[in-house]
DNA sequence: TAGCCATGTTAGAAAACATAACATGAAACT
DNA sequence: AGTTTCATGTTATGTTTTCTAACATGGCTA
């Protein structure tokens, strides 16, 4: 299951790619990354770059503004989530390995860590790509 | 195993990610294609778009090329790896569902049938994305 | 030696994308 | 009611990326 996390979390994707793939527009996903919902890498030229992961991020962060939740809403839960997720290494005072770690880093911020919450299944059951 | 073809099979990176991910050049990417090996989309502005499945024949086309294959070999080599998909299907008598009808129109050209060869875990091997 | 093959390089045009600023309708607040 | 704020639309201007087409070239091969 190491080539797959490989695939969903290297930027590939331009943003007009993107547009089509989630029905957002260039302003949407550029606000949401203003707001560090989303934020993807950059091409030496500045051009921005999206993963898989970042395009499940996208459609989650549309889901929650069409339920009416606020940009200030949303950053609460996924901040309470990788509380969560941080607090639940700790308990369960998993040693971590060096994978681990290096998932970590990146997850910090991504927020998708290594155990399949609902919430993130609602994700892929939006994924175009799936 | 549906939503990993469709998610194969969608045409969404740009020629120059394709670049980094086989470390081929342009040119040599857009002669392959001259050459009718890779038949990538084009976005409405005419850019080209790739496929992960377009990237694993990329590879291989390189591959053999290293091997000091030629591209009229390598064109035959395709050529008969069809024919012997259709054959093949045509022996065991199978009676096509509808969504076998659907891959066949997309895998005449494409020629990555539902049977996982020997020679597609190569491509694999050599994807740097899994 | 002459030609072909796979690829490099260059030029000019068009598409895609970047940032920034201003505009706006709907909510929320005072 | 009037005023802010929020999420998004729109427009302008500049840069990057990609396109096609043409010419160049080193290594084989007839």
């Amino acid at each position: 299951m190491k080539g797959k996390e490989l695939l969903r979390s290297r930027s590939v994707l331009p943003i007009g790619t993107v547009m089509k793939l989630t029905n957002l527009t260039a302003r949407q996903i550029r606000y949401y990354e203003e707001q560090e919902l989303v934020l993807p890498d950059r091409s030496e030229g500045n051009r921005r770059l999206y993963s898989l992961n970042d395009i499940d991020r996208l459609l989650e962060v549309k889901d929650y503004l069409d339920d009416g939740i606020n940009m200030a809403g949303i950053k609460e839960i996924y901040r309470q989530r990788r509380q969560k997720q941080a607090s639940k290494r700790h308990e369960e005072n998993k040693p971590l390995t060096d994978s681990d770690l290096r998932r970590i880093l990146h997850d910090e911020f991504m927020n998708l860590g290594g155990l399949d919450t609902p919430d993130q299944q609602s994700f892929r059951t939006h994924n175009p790509l799936m």
